[in-house]
DNA sequence: TGTTAGATGTGATACATATCACACACGGTT
DNA sequence: AACCGTGTGTGATATGTATCACATCTAACA
């Protein structure tokens, strides 16, 4: 039975979760450039990927893209479809670089979880870190400008997706462009080359082969006012 | 008498829940103007608000407030301190009109929500909904602009507290001033106070009593390009 | 090697929004 | 009635940000 709450880490999280999607039903191979699915699809089956990267967004009307995450292995999309009364995508899921996915039907897994109470309390867990971590960046990305946004965003991908270098410096292991940088902190392609460049000139970061090095994390919190929020908190995704 | 909008499914939901915690270990009387808890503040209890109105709100370093939501009876709040191993509150509970709430201990409520598959159910139905709304709602926030952030605020308000009235106008049934408004949609008393006065000069719109009456929701809907998403996603909270 | 498509860099400009500094309105005191 | 405190209304101005229109770079590849 689970009664302590166990330590917050991305590689042990989700582990009977992910075991089970791995007996799944089949596998799948997604190519670059495709969307897995489209926000407003009837959602049937969740995926867990197995390999490749995939990018999550929602459209606005008008054609702007607001970017939520970028998923690679070992991590599950489509998980917010479960045991709603609206069985519809609510992001899109493109492919940004070739891979597989594991499938699984919805109901198979709804079913699941509720017969295992292991996986219920995973399910759970992850649902209210979700929550927790969405209410710190909305704030971030709503109240502190668009300036605060970028910093903010950066801050969280070294948490979410950056390797610590011999240096001390952070490596964001995304290949980012502009545009998709804009698109996970709303702003606009330009203003973000304007603010990377302002950074780089200071040597706050470096950018090679499109990834960000980030030099002077401190010097991006200090600018955020960052409160030092938990790292599982203070995260993309 | 009118008919809320909300009623639909705001009185359904969480039914199994909310008796549980009626059942809950004391009853505590809340007065206007004060917290029951505060962001930072160790989460060792959950409320059900019997009576009263809460605003659900972020701090953000430089003074700034982002506010969620506004509860009152019936609904249930530090729900997302549940099942999580940093276990502080994220938001502020101010208490905006005198009222009681219902006491229940986190320990115990984590321990009867796995026990029961049906408590089990409501609460995945809820968090999965409450991440739904979240996005839709940070997304217009973020890339509508700061009038768009205003419009797609109060077509949510008339969403989560409107009441119709004969004419097919809208109630909002809050006390909501200027400055509220402004926390909600990230932008600033005064900027909020133009553009309502602007909706009022169309006749989109009408206060009294420091309540807001929406006389042409369409209006609204068609500025920010409403994709007319189901009215439990499309919600304030 | 030249061509191309996609990405980045940058000035000029327009537009949106915040900020500041007050005046005004209103309801509840004393 | 005069006096608060709190909320609203509004002009002037500053700042932030998007938009447009290109120039330039780069990697891929025919």
């Amino acid at each position: 039975m689970m009664t302590a709450l166990q330590a917050f880490e991305e590689k042990k999280r989700f582990v009977h979760l992910k075991e089970l999607l791995r007996s799944a039903n089949h596998i799948q191979k997604i190519k670059k450039g495709t969307f897995l699915f489209q926000e407003g699809m009837v959602a049937n089956e969740l995926y867990l990927i197995l390999s490749g990267k995939i990018q999550m967004s929602k459209m606005s009307q008008d054609g702007k893209e607001m970017c939520f995450r970028i998923c690679s292995a070992g991590e599950i999309i489509g998980e917010l479809t479960l045991f709603t009364n609206d069985p519809k995508y609510l992001l899109n899921a493109k492919v940004m670089e070739d891979g597989e996915v594991a499938v699984i039907k919805k109901d198979y897994l709804e079913e699941q979880l509720l017969l295992n109470p292991t996986l219920t309390f995973e399910y759970m867990q992850w649902l209210s870190n979700h929550a927790r971590r969405t209410q710190t960046k909305f704030r971030d990305l709503i109240l502190l400008g668009k300036k605060g946004a970028l910093y903010s965003t950066l801050i969280r991908m070294c948490n979410s997706y950056g390797i610590r270098l011999k240096d001390g410096s952070i490596l964001i292991d995304l290949p980012l462009k502009n545009q998709d940088l804009a698109n996970f902190c709303g702003t606009t392609r330009e203003s973000v080359n304007r603010m990377l460049n302002a950074l780089k000139q200071e040597g706050i970061l470096s950018i090679h082969k499109g990834k960000i090095t980030i030099h002077d994390l401190d010097y991006l919190k200090r600018e955020v006012q960052c409160e030092n929020c938990p790292v599982e908190i203070c995260r993309i995704e």
